[in-house]
DNA sequence: TTTCTGACTCGAA
DNA sequence: CTTCGAGCCAGAA
């Protein structure tokens, strides 16, 4: 069994869904707590399934608060919707107050 | 097995 | 200050 590699995908969710209401984190931020840092754009890449996984994938953004998968989601304003909705503001494809709304996995966990 | 891609990140010009 | 490029890892073809 190839537990470990899977692990890393199980991981990303994992932590993605552990992301407290109105809270946002990076796709460094829970690469570095899986022990990957440099794999944070595999943390993304695993996202891609993070519709079946129940995953708050609109959460997570990256490390300058961009909104850089929204172009994954349904359409344009999806993922700014559900982040504002959160109580999240976001302009311009960018979270704001980003240090406010950040949650950081490797110090909640 | 090799090659490519990617929802990232950092550094340099 | 803004823009561009290269690097990194892991999975899929």
């Amino acid at each position: 069994m190839k537990a470990e590699s899977l692990n890393f995908f199980e991981k990303v969710y994992e932590v993605a869904k552990q992301i407290p209401f109105g809270k946002v984190t990076s796709y460094g931020a829970i690469a570095e707590y899986l022990g990957a840092a440099r794999s944070a754009r595999m943390v993304g890449y695993a996202m891609n399934g993070s519709v079946a996984k129940d995953v708050p994938a609109h959460r997570v953004v990256n490390r300058k608060g961009l909104l850089t998968g929204k172009q994954h989601f349904d359409g344009t304003n999806l993922m700014q919707q559900l982040l504002e909705s959160e109580g999240i503001i976001v302009k311009d494809n960018q979270v704001q107050n980003l240090d406010t709304h950040f949650w950081n996995p490797i110090k909640e966990l």
